[in-house]
DNA sequence: AGCGTGACGTATA
DNA sequence: TTATACGCCACGC
């Protein structure tokens, strides 16, 4: 409740189960910031090399994946989804709602 | 103490 | 349906 912004993206990156994936703004709305979801992607942006968090669980609302270009390759977010078992096509989840997977709904915002 | 900066989202045309 | 416009705001200079 008290502590700065970055780590509470990083504390609900950290819950998002393997095999789905998040929104930036679902997190930004979850953290009662619902307009703040550009500075999730800053965020996670910084968490490279530093939180041990997945981010690559996390798109723009839409299941694409803009965040690739942060990775060590470009191809390597993709590659981490696939592994999971997200199905992808031109950097964009086939099938987005079976993916998403919304913090509101899991999480207790209380412990955040 | 400003000010520029985005891994965004939504509203328009 | 695809573009472009703009508000947003914590962080780091």
């Amino acid at each position: 409740l008290k502590s700065d912004f970055y780590r509470r993206v990083y504390a609900v990156v950290a819950c998002i189960p393997e095999g789905k994936a998040t929104s930036y703004g679902a997190i930004a709305r979850f953290l009662g910031s619902a307009k703040s979801a550009r500075l999730v992607g800053t965020a996670l942006k910084h968490s490279i090399g530093h939180a041990p968090i997945p981010a690559h669980r996390v798109v723009n609302s839409q299941g694409l994946l803009t965040g690739k270009h942060a990775f060590e390759t470009p191809d390597t977010m993709a590659c981490l989804l696939k592994a999971e078992g997200l199905e992808l096509e031109n950097d964009q989840i086939l099938d987005w709602s079976q993916y998403f997977w919304d913090p509101a709904e899991h999480l207790n915002p209380l412990d955040f």
